[in-house]
DNA sequence: TTTAAATTTATAAGCATTCTAAAAATGTAA
DNA sequence: TTACATTTTTAGAATGCTTATAAATTTAAA
């Protein structure tokens, strides 16, 4: 769980990840930006920075970083996977009209199920879809019209 | 909620779905089948009956299908979507060994968090991922050795 | 600085899903 | 039942995200 960029060099070396100017940027980038961008707009925005900078290694890298549970991919029914790094359990709605995805706190230790004593659960993802408050906002004016 | 393939009909034509030979088959299986399997999986066993179905049929009425709010797609990362006819509330749980899916009991609408007091949440998904039973008993003896 | 190994790059390839236009089926009204 | 307008199905092309490949570059240790 990582939460500022001071010491990412350290994170990378401390679980054998061969430090790369690429690597250190698209970390960077996913601690700075908690927006759950997809694979294409990491590419698009290190670009500027790293003008060489290839789809294949932002690909790869998020998936060596997925590897060592640094970072985490949601696939909420959207054609292309979405990337956060790794904080605090928390579930993620989408908003089905304006698209956005919203996090919320949530202990997802505590959801239990009879069914899965035998089971070993490794990683828990909670989606929820619905309005958010904007767009309900925007829903309830213009039906009283 | 759909529990037996009785009155299929019945209940596309109260949902104002033209009924066709496709989708009828297309429902009759996944009420058959809760398999979870994916379209191509679908398409590959409904053609044993309907031997001129299209995958574009099989899409199509499974969106179809969706919108009436009579199917589920389950995105649980997988570069396919996976889908199954909507019965009581569950929450799914992919083992990561055997890639098997389970269901498990789980009642979703007791899920909250105050975060989302103003939200209007329409559906629910719980993802869990791990090892099931008996792939957890073939690493314990594995590393018993 | 040298060198072997790992990483990055550009491009091609793969694959699930969607699009398109023509053919076939459905359902309604006579 | 029959005719007909509308909807659905079909086959194949197209799209778009992701992965594979092989050469060029970078990394890190000696």
């Amino acid at each position: 769980m990582i939460d500022n960029i001071d010491n990412l060099k350290e994170i990378l070396q401390t679980i054998n990840i061969r430090l790369s100017h690429q690597r250190l940027k698209l970390l960077e980038y996913l601690v700075q930006n908690k927006t759950h961008p997809s694979a294409d707009e990491i590419y698009l925005d290190l670009q500027k920075e790293l003008p060489s900078l290839s789809k294949a290694t932002v690909y790869n890298t998020l998936h060596l970083l997925q590897e060592a549970g640094l970072v985490n991919a949601l696939s909420i029914e959207d054609s292309e996977s979405r990337y956060e790094i790794i904080t605090e359990s928390h579930g993620h709605f989408k908003c089905t009209s304006c698209k956005k995805l919203f996090d919320f706190r949530l202990n997802m230790q505590e959801i239990e199920s009879t069914d899965l004593a035998d089971f070993m659960i490794e990683e828990r993802d909670v989606y929820f879809r619905g309005l958010c408050p904007d767009c309900l906002k925007a829903d309830q004016e213009e039906s009283e019209k």
